[in-house]
DNA sequence: CTTATATATGAATATGTGTTCATACATTTA
DNA sequence: TAAATGTATGAACACATATTCATATATAAG
């Protein structure tokens, strides 16, 4: 499993740019960000979510089912509880890179 | 200059997550998308963007000053010009992985 | 100084969206 | 079956925001 670097971005399509910034703007809520955390380590049950992030059931279920239908989190049911998980690594990468790019001091020659 | 891979994210404080969301928002509109992926290879005006985008200058504008509040991108003024460019690679990376993660094959095991 | 070009800004608006509340569905237990 | 628990859904609302238009500012040229 490799990780690019330095990789050049082209994006092919108006569509490709379209779902790219779906993604991004799905991640752009605190509450819906919050629970991807929540999910990113361990398999966690809606109810488990909400209480950790004190919002409401509804609310996390709301949430859930737009990251669901977006492919970044999956759920799957055990007994009457439904666990919900990361569907896949990516969008930790994607969290890191970010984090750093927080971390990144000012460039103090800069205008503005 | 390394890579993070299978890094366990944690997010310290509450203010953390809210930078964190603030930054994927921005990248979540599709004009806003676009500019940064036109200024993440070479420096370009603000003329430019637009026409290459076919926006108009005024809008591109009013994303420009987001996009450099957020220290996405620097503005660098050449004569009656101004020209954008990213003002560090870590946005490049976050577009790499998102990128990956929509190639990223379905599962077909998954409920929903 | 005046004109032209390039960019920025402010107001106004239409559209999108996060949250709540009430309610429905599904699964387990009695 | 009935009750209880966990999750999902739909409507409604308040709020945010992307875009447009008009206007202002800044730099260069005449």
């Amino acid at each position: 499993m490799k990780v690019k670097r330095q990789a050049v971005v082209t994006i092919g399509t108006e569509d490709a740019v379209v779902q790219l910034a779906d993604l991004f703007r799905l991640m752009g809520d605190p509450s819906r960000l919050r629970i991807i955390l929540a999910c990113l380590n361990d398999p966690i049950s809606v109810g488990d979510i909400a209480i950790r992030l004190e919002l409401s059931p509804s609310l996390v279920s709301h949430h859930l089912r737009l990251l669901r239908g977006a492919r970044v989190l999956r759920a799957e049911r055990r007994g009457k509880q439904i666990f919900y998980s990361a569907l896949d690594e990516h969008i930790r990468c994607v969290i890191d890179d970010m984090v750093a790019h927080v971390g990144e001091p000012l460039d103090i020659e800069e205008m503005d």
